[in-house]
DNA sequence: TGATATATGTCATAATATAACATATCAACC
DNA sequence: GGTTGATATGTTATATTATGACATATATCA
């Protein structure tokens, strides 16, 4: 299974600057709404920008205990804890993982696309009040406060290897 | 957390032939399919159709040992990759349980509303073809293969309960 | 019947996640 | 600046979910 290592939207961009836009950006975010940002915190949001997939808590516990900045699982699942409540970083319900947000700017209604082959993971946004959910939801007098969509198959990075021509 | 014991689609129902119905219905899938729905299988598909709720896979596996079905981890994890491999019973990622399938008829894509007050979970019919999420997944160049859409909130039971007059 | 595929029994272990409690740091107020 | 309550971290232990591996049994079909 070859890893894809550069994935936002199944295409590859520049990078240079994008973790550390992202990292400043978040970074006001708590600021401004009196969050801690304290170094696990960031260190775990700059490990998912940098890999640009989705990551197991026991892979971001691996490098957070080489630099030196935690060794038991409640470090990273406390970092995580704190990142996916504020949706910093998504968790891939799916892959039991979890990924840096693509659109580091405000709440919003994530739904991803996940390559079965490369396993690389695109974050688009949705509205919860549109769509058959949002329908079917107001039909049974559901209240949504959260949805999880995820749709696995193939990027268009795989199409060619699983479609002999 | 209050449990609700019968819950399709949040109400209640007769449940008096539903359970033999739908085990007739797979019973009979299986033949014209020519899989072999083994007492194991069986027995995993009644115990989910009766509680008609989301179970863990050692929730069932506990209930397997109790009738000296079997007792090992596998014994269960195997019945249910058959029965959800099949549509038979679906898998609430959300929740990592299993919940027999309310649609006992073909094939189908699932949408689920989990009510995070009594666990009752409901089971929709959606679309793959439709939606905002293959509007997406068609301009991003991915063939979705399956879709996990799980929306997470209050039901109409638990509604009041949680909006304290 | 014999060959092959499919299913089960069982032991062991992997992978994911949380409980509990002591200590440290932060934020706000006096 | 020191007190205090809230928030965050360090650490041990354990819970929960899931799979690998391999021997045995059962089903399917020529
Ligand atoms: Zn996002
Ligand atoms: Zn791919
Ligand atoms: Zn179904
Ligand atoms: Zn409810």
């Amino acid at each position: 299974m070859p890893l894809n290592s550069d994935p936002i939207g199944f295409a590859h961009h520049d990078h240079a600057s994008c973790v550390t836009d992202a990292v400043a950006s978040v970074e006001a975010r708590c600021i401004a709404a009196g969050l801690q940002f304290t170094p696990v915190r960031k260190r775990v949001f700059e490990i998912l920008l940098e890999e640009h997939r989705a990551l197991g808590a026991y892979e971001i516990l691996d490098r957070l205990r080489d630099e030196g900045l935690g060794s038991q699982p409640p470090v990273a699942y406390r970092a995580l804890d704190f990142l996916t409540k504020h949706d910093f970083v998504h968790k891939i319900e799916r892959l039991n993982a979890f990924i840096a947000c693509a659109h580091p700017h405000e709440v919003h209604t994530p739904a991803f696309l996940i390559c079965r082959d490369c396993n690389a993971v695109a974050e688009a946004e949705t509205n919860l009040t549109q769509g058959r959910l949002a329908q079917i939801a107001s039909a049974t007098g559901f209240i949504i406060e959260r949805a999880i969509l995820e749709a696995e198959g193939l990027c268009p990075n795989c199409i060619p290897k699983s479609e002999p021509a």
